[in-house]
DNA sequence: AAGATGATCTTTACGCCGTCCAGATTCAGA
DNA sequence: TCTGAATCTGGACGGCGTAAAGATCATCTT
């Protein structure tokens, strides 16, 4: 209630519209999708005219782009809390994989964002695939303590990037009900990433292929 | 010059405007891009008033639909050329995915529509993966004709699902630049994606895994 | 303390969008 | 030939992203 309509006691400067902001947009992508996330309905949620954004984004893509990072920051952190939790290499690269497609799954619209902002650009945002706590690096480093010759950095790369490939595929397919007898066959959604990861082999280098 | 402002001569009756309208759909596509594809847009395009889709078509979505459709058409009879042209079973897989992700590179706007239309929907349409000469049943027959377990339709439909799931992610995954230097690096694009493809060894069914 | 400066927010407006409705035009069948 | 149905136009409605001009307020200078 203290944000759902922020307009209440609204001086006439808001306190921190842009965080206000932010918080709306990813309040209407939770509850109406991401088709409805109009730039005058996040002012409109937030208690605000429609043209008070721009004194804190550039357009409605810099507020989409502020969306998508904080959903970077989310998926960073979820998949870094799996790796941490698992033991083996082997449990630690399942568990990155799993925790990807669980947050594509938990958060669809949050998801779509982070790529829709990201195309149109030359590629995923620094603080997804460059810094050293990105998910991408996460995943590198996996492969490393794997025992995947370093030397070869192309190869780790492509590794990586192969991985990269078939979580996102995954994600976007998961989404379809097209498969979910394949699910109830396999005794549930975990069970089918799993397996389907399995059927990919991104864990070849990790063996020692 | 025939198509492109087919107002000439223009019958107040067109002769076949749904088709019009589709292919009108797909030169803007191409020319301008996904973001650019209006309704309105389509019509002026068309050469008519904005209001006269809606004799031929329910709404934008379904005229989304129509042309996802061709979309699809071209990407089932793309790969089965692909799976024609190869000899061996590697081939025929290889090619299957390549060609996959080609048409994808090729069409970015006329792939990203295909989806687009499916997303909301239950799934993928049923000429791209239930129908005899669609995509997905090519790439599963071909894992049958490598010598896959036919009884164990779950692993079959599993591993069919999981290529789906790579060549998508791929396909997604190459537009953006940031593996442009992989690509150099391997000498070329098609190099990129058989390395891809062969890290994620979506042949293993094949060797008899 | 007073006034100025600049940041923040509102109001208004423009053109584009998807869609609906009433009327005009043409085609097809009786 | 007449009639009804199919097709297309013109105009309208509300919603969108965005720009410009004015209102309000916080802060800094003197």
């Amino acid at each position: 209630m203290r944000e759902t309509a922020a307009a209440e006691n609204r001086p006439y400067h808001h306190g921190d519209l842009r965080r206000a902001l932010i918080d709306a947009a990813r309040r209407l992508l939770e509850s109406e999708g991401p088709t409805a996330l109009s730039l005058r309905a996040v002012a409109r949620e937030a208690g605000v005219s429609p043209a008070a954004p721009y004194h804190h984004f550039k357009d409605k893509g810099e507020l989409l782009d502020a969306v998508a990072h904080e959903g970077w920051d989310m998926l960073n952190a979820q998949m870094a809390k799996a790796k941490a939790e698992a033991t083996t290499i082997q449990d630690k690269l399942t568990g990155l994989g799993v925790s990807y497609v669980r947050f594509a799954q938990a958060n669809p619209a949050l998801y779509r964002v982070m790529y829709d902002a990201s195309r149109d650009k030359e590629g995923l945002p620094d603080h997804a695939h460059m810094e050293d706590d990105s998910a991408y690096c996460l995943v590198r480093d996996t492969f490393v303590e794997g025992g995947a010759d370093v030397t070869n950095e192309i190869d780790l790369e492509l590794a990586t990037n192969a991985a990269w490939c078939a979580a996102h595929g995954m994600a976007e397919m998961i989404s379809f009900k097209m498969f979910d007898h394949l699910k109830v066959a396999l005794g549930g959604e975990e069970a089918f990433i799993r397996a389907t990861f399995q059927h990919l082999g991104i864990f070849a280098i990790a063996r020692g292929r």
